[in-house]
DNA sequence: ATGGGGTCCGTAGCATGGTCCGGAGTCAAG
DNA sequence: CTTGACTCCGGACCATGCTACGGACCCCAT
């Protein structure tokens, strides 16, 4: 198995060294083992996997410290709590998508609005009235 | 017309007092007339239009400073500026929304995966694998 | 005219999620 | 064995968007 610096794993994660780092610090990631005496650490696909974990937990509007608790309930596999964490992010991430639809259409109707040669205003302020 | 006190106006745009005072000193909402001397502050129809103006672009992920250019892009009516940020701002939220909907996806089918029972593993860490 | 609640102000602090620093240690190629 | 790139570490610092503080001041009702 492939073992990795720590700028390698932070490059196949789309992140810097520094936040691999700060995720350790979180409790994140684990701190890999080492070459007694302390050299440098190595990681391997799983670390891949779990800093891959954590940027898309990320996108879909986790906080870093709800992601620890799934992963936390991933390692003692904790079933109600984490189908209780997904439902409630799924409502949130719905609501969120309604609000960015609407934001969305009140944008492109802006830019339309504005493209339409210099004739009346370009209502920035009221783009987003009801 | 209404003149309305700090804390109504606050409350009309759904932000505390403290807020509008912050949006004061980035820029964004003018500093409103006074008897002078320096009494209260009072607000009109127009400061609260403003100020839900703020919210509904911070919503559409839009940064304070990014308002603050809109809102001058208002006052001095730039088109084209405006169109471009409102286009890329639709790419964006394009782009968010697809993203979200993903992870609603990947959590929606987690929740599904570990409400079955108690039968295999709850997969966590793998909910947002491709 | 007085009392209490709202308002004034600058400044400090907080929460999140990083990002940078600098001096020392480590590793691998030549 | 030297050199140069990479890594180590703790702690300081940053950006964003608020939120709290505290002492003075203002305003209106009673």
């Amino acid at each position: 198995m492939s073992t990795l610096t720590i700028a390698r794993l932070a490059e196949a994660g789309g992140v810097g060294v520094e936040t691999v780092r700060y995720y350790q610090r979180r409790g994140l990631l684990r701190e890999p083992e080492r070459p007694d005496g302390g050299g440098f650490r190595s990681y391997g696909e799983l670390d891949v996997r779990r800093l891959r974990f954590i940027r898309s937990a990320q996108g879909a509007g986790f906080t870093l410290d709800e992601i620890g608790e799934l992963l936390e309930l991933d390692a003692i596999d904790d079933r109600a709590r984490a189908r209780e964490l997904a439902r409630s992010r799924v409502a949130a991430l719905d609501a969120r998508i309604a609000e960015l639809q609407g934001a969305r259409a009140a944008l492109a109707r802006l830019a339309d609005a504005c493209a339409g040669g210099s004739a009346g205003a370009c209502p920035i302020i009221t783009a987003f009235e009801p």
